[in-house]
DNA sequence: CTGTTAGCGCATTCAG
DNA sequence: CTGAATGCGCTAACAG
């Protein structure tokens, strides 16, 4: 019924071998062979088993992207860029096809989807944004890792810190890591602020227990030391990476501390999120308060004031992922490389009025 | 080297069958010798071949889903529904893996990519956003669909009209459509426009020759005809469907006609960036121009002032593709259902101040 | 309920 | 450069 290999190879009077090199490309053939073969193909409208050929060759033309949350656009926009990517390097047969997984956040589910691709015999698989710092699961991801990288998945971690070594073995040759300056970026933006005059800043953090977070606190922390601004716990609250995380965190934050001046979010949702509430209340930003994003998304730049962030480079991290694993682009030295973060300084932000 | 059903069968001291049937969980199987199965698997951490086991069954548990962007939250949300569904249906051995695919809009990349979800043995398709009203390339679709459909694949259109039968054959039974009432909200919003009394109305359209484009358009003109307003091609311009081409739309629109009360969007995207060129000129939103987009993105409401546009189910259309693709969900009669668009009138336009 | 027997469609040896 | 033979790992009848 659906035609094979052998029924081309019988209309283009050649061995199923024939075909096979052909349509692979990766090994001499005739001229005059071969294009008796396409044609074969074309009149027969062949259309390739790719279970077979991957059964038969132990490796397949899948790449897995584990994401968040696809609806984000901060995830949206890297796994864009991977799969555009992969689609660039046409290989010989063919190209190699995206397949994203949302994890929601979930460890558990970030396992479970590595098993699948790796069920799948995946060529790569790329994990992108923060990752748990549950060290139960951060070995029993790197076991996962490694078993995959065994089997030759080259591995690509995009947009998370590198994954911690297990006690044991060195990290896989084939794991690759780029890493946002999350630190560095959150530094960057609460000095930006620290200079600004503020001294009372809210924190609406992200999801405790994921690297993400932890990063960006780590830095925002380290400016108001540097700032000589006492540590305030209460002046942080955690959330989700969304826009009504957002608004209650800024309620809360208000409630513990109606002297603010300030608020850093986690990221841009989260800092519109924090906008309107502070709206509903009938206190202006910046004028008020000031508040900051994180991540620098499109929409960012549209919202009123505009929104003082950090830019991260999604799309040239994406970029590069799927460069890394479609092999056209070499490894960092070392597996690791981190990428700037920038701060951008728009209307969101201004002069603390006392 | 690599731990084989063979290798978990001699383990558990039972054939491979049986392994397979409890892997498969499709066939009954004693519950002493089903343990001892799976500890077995446990013990040697088997991991399933799935291109063998695709091979053998003849069919994958893999589903595409085509868009234009994954970066466009409008996709991404869509695509994160789908998929989020698809993990929700854990079958017997496993869930279904998402492969998304951006086209770029290019049917070409579209024919494509369904030839690569072919060669897989895809056990669905979902095609979303707008098709290309290229009648060639309508029929190379609907021929490359019916032949999909034909192999077992499931279709799902889901925000794109229905596929133009082809001349010889009925639509397949297995392909069903998920259409936006385009048109209709498009009618709506220009009329709530109208009744505000603006009649000068440029149109900042998307790409020409897209279904959707074309049925805003129709949309858009009928509304203008309910109203009495003479058909004015010049207060039209094509673009892509994001914010740059907003920003110039606008300026192109307000160049042919400077007395221009009102621009509809061909999204909301490209209603922020008319905005930012109106802001830009030293118009106001809406006291000189009235602005509306479409879709109802999550960040329109956080523009200011907050966009007039249609809300879209997006998420609902997603979710549903995704449970018609794992059989969860009947399709609809006819095989078609048309999603309602809301009409959400907010601050972005107001009345005509001639 | 379980084991045996055949392929699924293709990529690779290895000869020629 | 081409063909014949073998097996990838698993599922699906078919018997028992």
């Amino acid at each position: 019924m659906t035609v094979t290999l052998a029924d081309v190879a019988a209309r283009a009077r050649v061995s199923a071998a024939t075909v096979s090199r052909v349509l692979s490309g990766n090994y001499p053939v005739a001229e005059r062979t071969r294009s008796r073969v396409l044609r074969a193909v074309e009149e027969l409208e062949y259309v390739v088993n790719g279970p077979a050929s991957a059964l038969a060759a132990a490796r397949s033309d899948l790449v897995g992207i584990l994401v968040n949350d696809l609806a984000d656009p901060f995830f949206g926009i890297i796994a864009g860029a991977v799969q555009e990517e992969l689609s660039g390097a046409a290989g010989p047969g063919g190209e190699q096809l995206a397949v994203v997984c949302s994890t929601g956040g979930s460890p558990e589910r970030e396992l479970r989807y590595l098993t699948l691709l790796q069920r799948q015999r995946a060529a790569a698989v790329v994990l992108t944004g923060s990752a748990s710092e549950d060290p139960e699961h951060a070995r029993a991801l790197t076991a996962k890792l490694a078993r995959l990288s065994g089997a030759g998945t080259r591995v690509v971690l995009c947009g998370r810190p590198a994954q911690p070594a297990s006690p044991a073995a060195e990290p896989p040759a084939t794991l690759t890591t780029l890493a946002f300056d999350n630190r560095g970026g959150a530094q960057r933006l609460t000095a930006h602020l620290v200079a600004l005059g503020h001294r009372r800043i809210g924190c609406a953090a992200g999801p405790a227990g994921r690297t993400t977070t932890g990063e960006r606190l780590a830095g925002h922390r380290a400016a108001l030391a540097a700032g000589g601004i006492a540590d305030a716990p209460h002046r942080t609250v955690h959330g989700a990476y969304d826009r009504a995380s957002g608004y209650d965190a800024a309620v809360e934050l208000l409630r513990r501390d109606a002297g603010l001046t300030a608020i850093v979010a986690a990221n841009d949702a989260v800092a519109l999120g924090a906008c309107a509430a502070l709206r509903d209340r009938g206190l202006r930003v910046p004028e008020d308060l000031s508040v900051a994003g994180f991540d620098d998304l499109p929409f960012s730049a549209d919202a009123t004031p505009a929104l003082t962030t950090v830019r991260l480079p999604l799309r040239e991290a994406g970029a590069r992922a799927g460069r890394l694993v479609t092999g056209r682009e070499e490894p960092p030295p070392g597996g690791l490389a981190t990428l700037r973060a920038e701060l951008l300084v728009r209307g969101s932000t201004s002069v603390a009025y006392p």
